[in-house]
DNA sequence: TTTCTACTTGCAAATGATTTGCATTTGCGA
DNA sequence: TCGCAAATGCAAATCATTTGCAAGTAGAAA
């Protein structure tokens, strides 16, 4: 789906700054700080509170969600399609992704049981990697 | 465990404004904001910047987690041992619990594939309920 | 393509959330 | 019980996010 489509599909009128905000968040696989997207648009004259008005909007159209990161701080990422998963030491911060979705057939069982149509998952699985586990 | 040996185990101090915060947030299974912790607590004489502190270490001791609501605001809730999950409903907000762990067999399969030992995983699950689904 | 209008934006200022410095108090190990 | 590092209250600072307003723009309709 190109970028118009998806705005139109989600309500949003394709404006400048959704655009290379969506393009952003897009080519990072990892959720970001609102400033952040702010710093890498530093030469795109768009101003922190239009990403912040425009990451709302994200959310509130569900094309994006907000969550917060390992140092506590609110980090916003794309809702994609890609059902991709992480697993997060919560003592080195490393990032290991998995193959495939863990949860899928959880999932199905689930809306098998209970009629509710789960939309999404959280993508990141919390724990102590392999290192850190000798570590300890 | 008592709430002494709790902080213990956490390597925290278990002193009274410790004490009052782990009992609100334990009082409800629902999170909440650092500010409507201090409020329930405006007879106890505690600061709002103590109650964030508190907040603070207990996430830090991975007593508690810190979350985004539906409103975009920042949460606090207890990590407990029990294992509950929630769906959510994205259009209505309603939250209905699961009975067991969805995920617990999913859980089991990484640990054993990767090595990777998981801690915690998101409580939430995102979707629409039937109601919801009608109404579409 | 032109017009119309509601939605967006930039800017600056306001608000809200969270953190910090410092003097004082307190929990808890010795 | 004593001593000290850790925790607290208070007030002020900082950081994050939102808002009001005037001006600009996307997209529907003519």
């Amino acid at each position: 789906m190109d970028e118009r489509e998806l705005f139109k599909a989600h309500g949003l009128k394709a404006t400048d700054a959704r655009k290379e905000v969506l393009r952003v968040l897009s080519s990072t696989s990892s959720p970001m700080r609102a400033e952040d997207v702010f710093k890498v648009l530093f030469d795109k004259d768009i101003d922190l509170s239009t990403v912040y008005r425009t990451l709302n909007s994200f959310v509130d159209a569900e094309l994006a969600k907000k969550e917060v990161g390992a140092k506590k701080e609110n980090l916003y990422s794309l809702i994609g399609d890609e059902d991709r998963h992480f697993l997060v030491c919560l003592k080195c911060g490393k990032k290991i992704q998995l193959e495939g979705c863990p949860y899928h057939e959880a999932n199905e069982a689930i809306e098998k049981a209970t009629g509710f149509k789960v939309h999404d998952h959280s993508t990141e699985i919390y724990g102590y990697c392999p290192d850190c586990q000798k570590q300890r």
